[in-house]
DNA sequence: GGCCCTTTGAAGAGG
DNA sequence: CCTCTTCAAAGGGCC
């Protein structure tokens, strides 16, 4: 494989850090995490202004964020396997994983193993610098250990779990498990399994695992089922990891597997359906099974190519990663008004909080592109049925350019089915003491993205400005571009994405008094990401990990004094 | 049943 | 070069 490369210095992952993360993770993630889901809640409820943001569990995932090096050795296997029994054994204490973003990220993420992009699970020769990228920390070693393993609870494997109803058991990091799989179907669980719960939509009979957390989590009952592990749920990732890795995927050697699915019975995330428009070119690259099921005489290529889906960005992958955890915070479940919340958050995020996800985002993009070199964004273009908003749903026209954001005032003819304005009722049901962050008076983005970014706070601001309107993204962009390394300014992309917002939202969406008015570029030419990334992103060393604590310390300690200041 | 809504970011298309 | 559009996830709401 071609590059891969940096982050191919993340093929395995260290377990020393995983260790580190465990211990340091544990007692205080869940404390903080506590901590700060409600203060999100109260954030959230407070008219989305939030201010004290759940640093905490920031500190807590930088540690995990990333650990390039690898450690490919029997020991770091090992001890990958004590810390997955430590989970799991905590887990059925009835401690539940809330860890930070990203320590169980290796572990969670596996069930996406198959190769992310590749259609019918098969991996692909890229697959396992994927996998090495994405869950640096899961040490794979041959599959044979693993083989033991015994699967206790595979049935809640479904993909589509409400989130809702185990909100509290969803793994923070599940949402980084990327790729949903729609098209995944699970298939009648295995008779050892334990069933206690039935999914509802499945019927599926689950258990309370942590697993169960991932509604995105992808592997099949069926296939689960068939991994026996004593450490449950855990050993069934790893052996599935392993498995997936050991066997040297290469394309032409892998028998292929009907439906998409990988010899594990794994579906990669990334496909959808094979039935959508696909690449023209890129299957090449694609697993043979592709090109040899389905006989679809006339079709093929459409019927055949499984939808490539878009990597996934910083955004959404904190979406998936937060989702849940807002879902379990709020009464709201109304998706749009959780990405409200999400949206507001996620401006409120560090700059190191974000850059993490940037920097994933980045190798979600460059392992894309190397999985499917001849995937275009364009190959997509159409498969959604109806394009949306842009001049929305108005029918008329003319209606479109002067449509008014929802929230603006219900006066204005909005003809938006929903409203922002219903979202935020309901966000404060949430709960939080309303008075927590007082009214809206701008509860500044964190102290410590405040800090990180000046711009950043000032998108809190011009945000609070209008109370309703989540519209203004301004700010947020700035800050975005910053870590991004894009030009914030017009920024081309900043702009184009708060255009496309504007688009939803032409008549607003002005910065209200925002002191970071989208178009001062806080940073001209933003530092390159690749390098903000390793200065900050990766802290390979618990010195490092300290630092950051004490730094998100530090800016805890004084969050108001930003504040106030942004807010002028 | 299928689209809408909502968010940010990335990338393509078009001017 | 800049702007605009589309898609990515998610799931309740609406038609």
């Amino acid at each position: 494989m071609p590059q891969l490369n940096g982050g191919g210095g993340d093929d395995l992952g260290a377990n020393d850090e995983m260790i580190s993360f465990k211990d340091e993770g544990e007692q205080e993630e869940k404390i903080s995490e506590n901590v700060s889901a409600e203060r999100d809640l109260d954030d959230l409820k407070s008219s989305l202004v939030n201010e004290s943001e759940n640093n905490s569990s920031s500190s807590d995932s930088e540690q995990a964020e990333r650990r390039p090096q690898p450690r490919p050795d029997l020991d770091s296997y090992e001890k990958t396997r004590d810390y997955f029994s430590e989970a799991f054994r905590r887990q059925q204490d009835g401690g539940f994983f809330k860890s930070p973003h990203y320590p169980g990220y290796p572990i969670f993420m596996i069930p996406d193993l198959t190769n992310p992009y590749l259609s019918n699970g098969a991996l692909s020769p890229s697959a396992r610098t994927y996998l090495q990228m994405k869950w640096p920390l899961l040490d794979v070693p041959g599959a044979a250990g693993l083989k033991d393993s015994r699967s206790p609870t595979p049935g809640h494997l479904s993909n589509k779990v409400p989130v809702v109803q185990h909100a509290h058991h969803v793994h923070p990091l599940t949402p980084l498990i990327t790729y949903s799989n729609e098209h995944f179907s699970p298939g009648t669980p295995p008779s050892h399994l334990s069933p206690e719960i039935l999914d509802p939509k499945t019927g599926i009979p689950r258990t309370p695992h942590p697993s169960e957390l991932s509604p995105y989590y992808p592997l099949s009952p069926g296939a689960v089922g068939q991994i026996p592990h004593p450490l449950g749920w855990l050993g069934c990732v790893v052996f599935v990891v392993s498995s997936l890795v050991s066997s040297r995927f290469s394309p032409h050697m892998m028998p292929h597997h009907p439906h998409g699915m990988h010899q594990t019975g794994i579906p990669h995330p990334a496909i959808v359906s094979p039935a959508i428009k696909q690449e023209p070119n890129t299957h090449d690259h694609m697993s043979p099974s592709m090109h040899s099921k389905s006989p679809g005489p006339v079709k093929k290529e459409e019927d055949k190519k499984p939808h490539i889906k878009k990597p996934l960005n910083a955004f959404m992958l904190y979406m998936k990663e937060m989702r849940a955890k807002v879902v379990a915070e709020c009464t709201l479940k109304e998706s749009a008004a959780i990405n409200q919340i999400l949206g507001r958050r996620w401006h409120s995020l560090s700059r190191e909080e974000q850059a993490k996800y940037y920097e994933l985002a980045r190798k979600e993009r460059q392992l894309h592109s190397q999985l499917y070199p001849g995937w275009s964004a364009r190959d997509n273009y159409g498969k959604r049925k109806k394009r949306k908003r842009d001049n929305k749903p108005d029918s008329t026209p003319e209606a479109i350019l002067t449509k008014p954001p929802p929230f603006v005032s219900p006066d204005f003819s909005i003809s938006n089915k929903k409203q922002c304005v219903q979202y935020l009722p309901s966000e404060k049901m949430c709960d939080s003491p309303a008075s927590s962050h007082g009214s809206m008076l701008d509860s500044p983005a964190t102290p410590s993205a405040a800090l990180a970014s000046p711009a950043a706070p000032a998108a809190t601001h011009s945000e609070q400005a209008q109370p309703l309107s989540l519209t203004t993204k301004p700010e947020g962009r700035l800050h975005h571009h910053f870590l991004t390394g894009k030009p914030s300014g017009s920024a081309s992309s900043s702009s184009s994405s708060s255009s496309s917002s504007s688009s939803s939202h032409p008549s607003i969406s002005i910065p209200i008094g925002t002191s970071g008015s989208h178009s001062t570029p806080i940073l001209p030419r933003p530092i390159p990401f690749s390098s903000l990334h390793h200065s900050m992103l990766s802290p390979p060393s618990p010195f490092h990990q300290a630092a950051l604590h004490s730094h998100h310390a530090l800016f805890q300690s004084q969050p108001l004094s930003l504040v106030t200041k942004l807010s002028d």
